[in-house]
DNA sequence: CAAAACAAACCGACCATCTGGTATGTTTAC
DNA sequence: GTAAACATACCAGATGGTCGGTTTGTTTTG
């Protein structure tokens, strides 16, 4: 994304660069459109520069997803730590993670974990890392009506993204407060 | 699929077979391998022959997806006429057809609605088919907890295509019932 | 009713383009 | 000076799509 020029031989801050760039092209353009040349382009790097970083396509698609996943798992933290209630603290910050996602523009959070269905290792990726934060909150997120607030999160992110984007956004914020309310001790 | 062979120039059956094959294609080896190529081969027909079809890709792909939201609606209209209650019948009949769609096998309905993410077009179909369904149903399935409902089923269908396919299936029944009860009036 | 005329269905070869990937060279940092 | 960080050149394969032609079905005509 910005000018990684100037500044020579700096590996690290061309791999990031690599990384946002693929991530802009899959949620601007689908995944499809994120091709080698393409991403290397973007990140003003030759195609060979790229292979230099990830040696093939999947490695640095999967990087991007694991990228996408680490940022999700941040945020959650964040908001775990501002939240005073115990009972449903995890899942009240994964349906605000996910609203932010969607709503905000600094999410790179489409495409990708959508098409990434196809691959079993991303797939596998997501499994673990959801099963994993579960297992760590299972003393405050268990029970089945957490777990439909979250699953209804995951379909409000998906309606986000089928919008005509801008339509009907109204009333958005009030489901997800509402959802919220789920999560409150009954 | 079938061998819509022996029988000479029948092309409603040749269309269907594209249709049928493109759809599972999509579904078994996810929307990338659906290659004109793959897809005249299965259908036992020629890359020419389908392109009389089909203009070109996208075209087909659209096609394919037109295709089972009919199959879709339909469902849902069968499942509507079941349903002696009038509050939130189609949103009952919505969470059911996910439903069935995820756990059984003759689902074509896995990739193809997601990767269709990429195309406006496909988002457009969508969009206008839940809108209308939804003004149709006003009267019966209006509410801030029926969206919640089809929301959750809609992110309980994504969790199906997430999982290791098989793994902690259990349960599943469950929170489908328990989303069931959701709809009826408080 | 048969044959000619037309149109639809389909085939097979071909092509321009793009894709991921390799192999090899050149520059920079330590 | 040596190893990492890049660039350049190149390729083999696949993909979407076009085009001319052939087969099959339908309509028209005498």
């Amino acid at each position: 994304m910005t000018e990684a020029h100037e500044r020579k031989k700096q590996p690290e801050i061309v791999r990031r660069a690599l990384l946002d760039c693929a991530a802009q092209i899959s949620q601007e353009q689908g995944l499809p459109a994120v091709t080698l040349q393409a991403v290397a382009d973007a990140a003003h790097v030759t195609k060979g520069g790229l292979l230099h970083h990830f040696p093939n396509k999947q490695a640095l698609v999967q990087a991007v997803f694991h990228d996408l996943l680490e940022q999700l798992d941040a945020q959650i933290d964040e908001l775990l730590e501002d939240d005073p209630d115990a009972h449903g603290r995890f899942t009240r910050a994964y349906i605000r993670a996910f609203a932010n996602a969607d709503s905000q523009g600094a999410s790179n959070w489409n495409a990708l974990p959508l098409s990434s269905l196809t691959d079993p290792e991303m797939k596998a990726m997501w499994s673990d890392w959801y099963a994993s934060r579960l297992a760590r909150h299972a003393e405050t997120d268990a029970g089945p009506e957490l777990g439909i607030a979250r699953y209804a999160a995951d379909g409000l992110w998906l309606a986000g993204l089928l919008e005509y984007s801008g339509v009907e956004a109204t009333g958005q914020d009030v489901l997800i407060e509402q959802l919220i309310s789920m999560t409150r001790k009954t």
